[in-house]
RNA sequence: GGGCCUGUAACUCAAUCGGUAGAGUAUCGGCCUUUUAAGCCGAGAGUUGUGGGUUCGAGUCCCACCGGGCCCA
């Protein structure tokens, strides 16, 4: 049992309790900030006009002296020196004695250099805002060999993950990585706005999943009495967007597969897709370069990446390597693409499949395996054998294949694009082709023909390009970061009491009921 | 699903061969009117993830479970 007189959440609470007592309110509404830490000390001169200020932010450093007191606050903008004394403050310096680090407050005054050369807020008017219970994680100092010393921050992965807001609000870099986050979609944003593509919303629950193969999440929409799913792909939907006459979409969608988790996995995760009819998939291959050039130019000014210690230079023209040719250059027989032939490669080159799998799925699997972590990149797959890709367009010249290609990085595929397939009667074929496979028991095969998108390809689809990019996976190479976790503020992680909900959890969907809101 | 690693104070980490669970930061009390994640004096803080087992004795060894990480499938 901790002791109440100095455990840091019992002193916290009392001292809260105490400033209630005497009449201050420890949660108030509001403060009217003028200021910001970071714009404050530019503007001050030595030689200047005086500068009267009011700042707000969370108190990160105390250092009492007595009768005066120093702090550091942080705001969103950095961090500022604030320096209170009793004979200017009076009673309300008495605050002092209430204040923890973590706490956020808000302060009046006006700029001053100290001594030793600080500049420094001497303040006439303080409050408290909102006092902070719990003290953040602030970690033990280390000295380094060269006498540096640096305080360590949460380094436990789990911590992070569970306690963003600590996490955020203790480390810098894992606010830089956010703040990179955003500014990476925004570019995207922005250069498809500037293309002319149209950013649209599509359902998130749909009826029938496609546009991928995944295991879908599933729930039930009490009213209609129906499942719902919730999507894996956009991508049905913003062809139907183009069927349509918007010729030039895009949606920044978060999808859903019910899937393992890992370092490059989430089961919630974000991809960018977007279509251009009147395009192909060589006109997309241009523009990924473009739009990675362009982006890695923004945020570096040069061409390089760096992630993890890995350096590759994104300038274009990237390299294009057939997907077959590829096998080959592994020493896969590609000659004949049969299941038996292929089950049989797959056997010599020690590459697991299971008894229901068919071509696409071991072609898939031998490229895994064999091909996937020496692509180093940038580089780009192309021509993937048909069986691979049931929304890919026939090749135009060789009817084994699709025009599609698939961007990679460091091993990783970041995008996925084809010329898109929108011949109904082939849609259909290929479409049935899958329902086959989910009835042989493949989970990750839509479960049924999606009638209403082959009608609207039978009313015509232009021809048409689409892409799909992997923000998460972006970020993590551009932010360097080690893990899909660290790029997701909130990610998936096992309840944290342990709990897991009893039931059966087999290879069949679960129907659960929702919630009505 | 398999293998390896991991869980000790609020945070970061120690704890020799199985032998009294410690340190820095944080917290509490005291002094201090220009400090730099101040300084000095003093204090409190732990069911070592959970449950079993071996042992005179378990943070340490064994088993199961829970959480996390990495690698493989």
């Amino acid at each position: 049992m901790p002791d109440p007189e100095t455990d840091p959440i019992s002193v916290r609470l009392s001292k809260l309790v105490e400033l209630e007592r005497i009449g201050i309110d420890p949660y108030p509404s509001s403060w009217g900030v003028t200021d910001l830490a970071a714009d404050l000390l530019e503007a001050f001169q030595d030689d200047g006009p005086d500068i009267e200020c009011r700042i707000a932010g969370r108190v990160v450093a105390i250092r009492r002296h007595g009768k005066t007191t120093f702090s550091h606050l942080a705001d969103r903008s950095g961090r500022i020196q604030a320096y209170l004394r009793q004979d200017e403050l009076g009673d309300s310096y008495d605050l002092v004695d209430h204040l923890d680090i973590g706490d956020f407050v808000g302060v009046a005054g006006h700029l001053f250099r100290t001594r030793t050369g600080e500049i420094t807020v001497r303040v006439g008017e303080a409050a408290l805002l909102a006092k902070a219970l719990r003290p953040l994680p602030f970690g033990k100092l280390v000295e380094s060999e060269d006498g540096d010393r640096t305080y360590h921050r949460v380094v436990d992965r789990e911590f992070r993950y569970r306690q963003r807001y600590a996490d955020l609000a203790v480390r810098p870099e894992a606010r830089r990585v956010f703040e990179r986050r955003s500014r990476i979609i925004r570019c995207l944003r922005n250069e498809l706005e500037r293309r002319g593509f149209l950013e649209v919303e599509t359902p998130v629950l749909q009826p029938v999943y496609g546009g991928a193969t995944a295991r879908p999440f599933v729930t039930h929409h009490q009213t209609l009495g129906i499942p719902l799913y919730l999507r894996i792909a956009d991508e049905l939907y913003l062809k139907r967007c183009v069927v349509g006459g918007l010729e030039r979409v895009y949606e920044v969608a978060k999808d859903f597969r019910n899937e393992g988790i890992d370092r490059f996995h989430s089961p919630e995760f974000t991809m960018l897709e977007f279509y251009q009819a009147y395009a192909d998939y060589e006109d997309f291959m241009a523009l990924a370069e473009e739009l990675l050039v362009g982006l890695v130019g923004e945020l570096t000014g040069g061409t390089e990446i760096t992630y993890q210690g890995r350096t590759v230079d994104a300038t274009p023209p990237w390299p294009r390597i057939g997907f077959l040719d590829a096998l080959a250059e592994r020493g896969v027989a590609i000659d004949d693409l049969s299941r038996s032939a292929l089950a049989a490669e797959a056997k010599r080159h020690e590459v697991e499949i299971s008894e229901q799998e068919r071509e696409g799925k071991i072609l898939e699997a031998l490229f895994d395996h064999l091909v996937e972590p020496t692509l180093e990149g940038p580089v780009f797959v192309i021509d993937h054998p048909r069986a691979t890709s049931p929304l890919a367009k026939a090749h135009s010249r060789d009817s084994r294949l699709v025009e599609r290609f698939e961007a990679y990085l460091f091993g990783r595929e970041w995008a996925n694009a084809f010329s898109e397939l929108n011949d109904p009667r082939d849609q259909r074929r290929r479409f049935e082709d899958q329902a086959d496979l989910a009835a042989t028991g493949d989970l990750e095969a839509p479960n049924v023909v999606d009638e209403d998108f082959l009608r609207a390809l039978e009313y015509g689809m232009p021809p048409t390009a689409g892409m799909g990019i992997g923000i998460d996976r972006l970020v993590m190479f551009l932010t360097d970061q080690p893990s899909i976790r660290d790029v997701i503020l909130f990610p998936a992680l096992r309840p944290e009491d342990g709990r897991v909900t009893e039931g059966e959890d087999t290879d069949q969907p679960i129907v659960e009921d929702g919630v009505d809101l």
